[in-house]
DNA sequence: TAGATTGTTAATCGATTAACAATC
DNA sequence: TAGATTGTTAATCGATTAACAATC
């Protein structure tokens, strides 16, 4: 299905797009065209027509993009209709915020177990998770396996972690703990949400308006 | 201080080195080098030198970098040594998670309070802040104008909000919803921490390991 | 001094934008 | 058919990489 190397610039828009189509469906709008899409996104129709164009055109000439067409096309593209499974493992504030409240099946995920190192967390009941001990994931991951970890855990407990996690095979890593995880060598995806970095970026155009 | 364009993705590489380096930092080191620094990071030592040099070279030809003097030049074009003001509206998990764990001073922030909107949390002690209501916001503006909004409240409330602390005039807002917010027509900076599109990043890249 | 490493210019690469023929 | 809008090629723009003279 994939023959060729999307850009990352291309990926990064896919769920954009996405989110947005969804939009247009749940509004019942039946089509839409390149400008369109380009104006509500903050792109280019030139853009959004080659991006559509790396998968093989979607539109139809003279009418524009059917909106559940492409929206099907984009989310298989994606891969959000594979039911991937994934566990999260600290729940703490941060935990708890995404097991209570966090769309996983809307990106593509179901969220299997959830593991937490302390006695005090261990055996608490959110939503329909009990949260395990961290010591269980090995035998956990034998019967049932994942294939991401969430990572919602004190930085000094990462890097230990991610081997551990490398070793098991996992394909995938969500990465929330501000250390850099880089392993790609091991064929292990690492996604890193950095908050410092993003509010850092922040940080620096308010002063930059400041200096103005 | 800030003569010529910087482009967003030098600006998203600060972040980075200003982190790295005060690891070095921490750990004694007292010199680096460029391509030392690139390999840590997995840039080329060439982006690196060009990156520090839209600011003015900090370096020594045949030594390299200081690392004390590199990180507080970096520190100051970031702005993190500014002590700008924020303040979080919403506090539910992901809001809690933040003022419990997340070093906004690292950041270049205070966090002065707390707002929501249920009279259940409004009152709550949380480290230092004591949460207020969503209806105080603009009397609080007043007395303590803030430089910047954090976003961790409802999708359905985000609109109004946005619009609300853009006739304050915020000079920032922290986005946390899942909405694309765009006000930078407004003067209003926007930075969208979009959980969803990081997720389904991933998402496509382990469906594609999967297809290989 | 010799060795190392920067600062900076030039070359390359890739992504975005523009243009327009194809066609619904 | 005429109008609209795609698919696709070519042009432009910007970011990354390479190279090397300057110099500590």
């Amino acid at each position: 299905m994939r023959e060729r190397y999307i850009s990352d610039s291309v990926i990064r828009r896919l769920p954009k797009y996405h989110r947005y189509l969804k939009e247009l469906e749940e509004r019942g709008t039946g089509r839409v065209s390149s400008s369109a899409l380009a104006h509500a996104l903050g792109f280019t129709a030139s853009q959004v027509r080659q991006d559509f164009n790396c998968f093989g055109g979607f539109g139809q000439q003279g009418y524009g993009y059917n909106v559940s067409s492409l929206l099907s096309e984009i989310a298989a593209i994606i891969g959000v209709n594979k039911k991937h499974s994934a566990v999260i493992i600290g729940v703490g504030n941060l935990g708890h915020a995404l097991v209570n409240n966090f769309d996983f099946v809307n990106c593509g995920f179901n969220l299997t177990a959830a593991f937490d190192a302390s006695a005090d967390i261990v055996g608490e009941r959110i939503g329909n998770i009990t949260v395990k001990s961290v010591d269980d994931i090995d035998s956990f991951y034998k019967e049932n396996p994942f294939d991401i970890a969430i990572l919602t855990l004190p930085r000094a407990c990462v890097t230990d972690m991610a081997q551990r996690l490398t070793r098991l095979g996992v394909k995938g890593i969500w990465n929330f703990t501000n250390v850099d995880l880089h392993l790609e060598e091991f064929g292990v995806k690492v996604e890193n949400v950095h908050f410092a970095d993003s509010l850092m970026t922040l940080c620096y155009e308010i002063s930059d308006a400041k200096n103005d």
